[in-house]
RNA sequence: GUGGUCGUAGCUCAACGGCAGAGCAUCAGCUUGUGGAGCUGAAAGUUGCGGGUUCAAAUCCCGUCGACCACCCCA
């Protein structure tokens, strides 16, 4: 006897069973397609990178890398993210890259962060980024592309929150941080916690509220001049105390947010112009954003914006017995010769009813029934699941005779 | 990383120191060419895992793994 194994995995990492892996990539489909819509294109990274490579560029937090020793004694951590990654391809390659570089990047990263609702040791990141532009322009457009890619999943009304860091300038980034969360705990909190970082009363009322008063800079006029330019006037504004608090932010910042899901952004943007920096003395500015893609997913589930399908299954044509198998075969081949996604059910010795079932679990549409009868006169019975109605049609017809568009 | 709540059948939960149960789901039959209903029956558990206290532990204690919540953090 064997002794079985735990069937376990880690902490902060998931399975995906057929319902929820089918979601997920109609989610990244969309992404995908509304990126090359915009004429950004892929690259792919290694999964593990010298910890050097990370750490460069963050300095302070190293506690949430996944790292240790190779075989080889090299200290290297997994992918953490995906935009430093791209900041050393393009230092790596720059014969190869040609400025302005447009690219997108779908892959996982991996964090030690301890897991709560949404928040997974792996999950998977979406990035779009523009780089070698300087121009507000860049920025304007990743930011149309953010409002578009919640609009092409069906969002009611994505709005951009945007701001500009520029006008943070003077302010210490201690502040910034108290300030990135006046949404969650209110002005009193954040009031107290600059209290706490050694800001007097009077110095945080007043720096709170000349924040609040702040107005947009010429960059921010030009970016919203540019999304006026894409008919999107609705679906941005300026909100003068929004501060994503990521220490390298250098220019405008942004957040996406849906209205009737209100708690918090699902996509973060902003410019970096020194990232490149660090791994060559090529100035590369770079603007860009992260899709946050299981809040994505929660906002979706809870606002019901999922298409009904279940699977990418159109037909499951069933087995009579052993004696028609060959004619179900027949079926399926022909069905799936003209690129219709075609189950045959894997078990020639099940009642109908057992295949019926099957394919109302599974949630395909379209079920064939081919026993002697129809052998006989070659031709095919197409039940509709849904409409609980069927019809018998001529095998030579089949294809057309489905209706599926 | 700090603090907290929780973990019982596939799922939702009950039992809260004294025989581990229900509903739903599953499987079989009623029904040998057609559905999610109904009826009958069956299967299903080392009570997350390991240790301790006790005559007796799902129940109390310790550890561990996992989920969730608040911090922290969030390229």
């Amino acid at each position: 006897m064997n002794k079985l194994i735990t069937p376990q995995i880690l902490k902060g990492f998931r399975d995906f069973l057929p319902e929820d892996a089918q979601k997920r990539q109609y989610v990244i489909d969309v992404i995908r397609r509304t990126f090359e819509l915009y004429g950004f294109v892929p690259i792919e990274t290694p999964a593990i990178e010298y910890l050097e490579t990370f750490t460069g560029n963050i300095g302070e937090d190293e506690h949430l890398f996944y790292k240790f020793k190779d075989q080889g004694g090299r200290d290297v951590a997994l992918r953490y993210d995906q935009t430093v990654p791209t900041c050393r391809v393009i230092a790596q390659y720059p014969s190869k890259i040609t400025l302005p570089f447009k690219r997108y990047q779908i892959q996982t990263v991996w964090r030690a962060e301890k897991p709560q609702k949404g928040r997974y040791r792996e999950f998977l990141q979406c990035d779009a980024d523009i780089f070698g532009v300087e121009d507000a322009s860049a920025d304007g457009e990743t930011i149309a592309l953010s409002i578009d890619i919640y609009k092409n999943l069906r969002f009611k009304k994505p709005i951009a929150i945007i701001n500009d860091r520029e006008l943070y300038k003077d302010i210490p980034y201690k502040a910034i941080t108290a300030i990135d969360k006046l949404e969650k705990v209110g002005a009193s909190g954040v009031l107290q916690e600059l209290n706490q970082k050694g800001f007097s009363n009077k110095d945080a009322k007043t720096l709170l509220d000349t924040i609040k008063n702040n107005k947009p800079n010429d960059r921010l006029k030009k970016i919203f001049d540019y999304l006026d330019g894409y008919g999107l006037t609705e679906n941005y504004q300026y909100k003068p105390t929004l501060a994503r608090s990521f220490s390298y932010s250098t220019g405008p910042i942004w957040e996406i947010v849906v209205g009737d899901f209100p708690t918090g952004s699902l996509l973060g943007g902003e410019r970096f112009d020194s990232l490149v920096s660090r791994f060559s003395n090529m100035k590369v500015p770079g603007t860009g954003f992260a899709i946050g893609f299981d809040r994505t997913i929660l906002a979706m589930e809870e606002l019901g914006l999922f298409p009904p399908i279940s699977t990418k299954t159109k037909v499951l044509v069933t087995i009579f017995d052993e004696t028609t198998l060959r004619y179900s075969q027949k079926i399926a081949q022909l069905l799936r010769s003209h690129a219709i996604p075609t189950d045959l059910f894997p078990d020639p010795n099940q009642k109908l009813e057992k295949q019926l079932k099957y394919a109302l679990k599974k949630g395909v549409p379209l079920v064939l029934i081919a026993g002697p009868d129809e052998l006989r006169k070659q031709s095919v019975t197409v039940k509709n699941l849904a409409t609980r109605t069927q019809k018998t049609v001529q095998l030579k017809e089949l294809p057309h005779a489905l209706n599926l568009t």
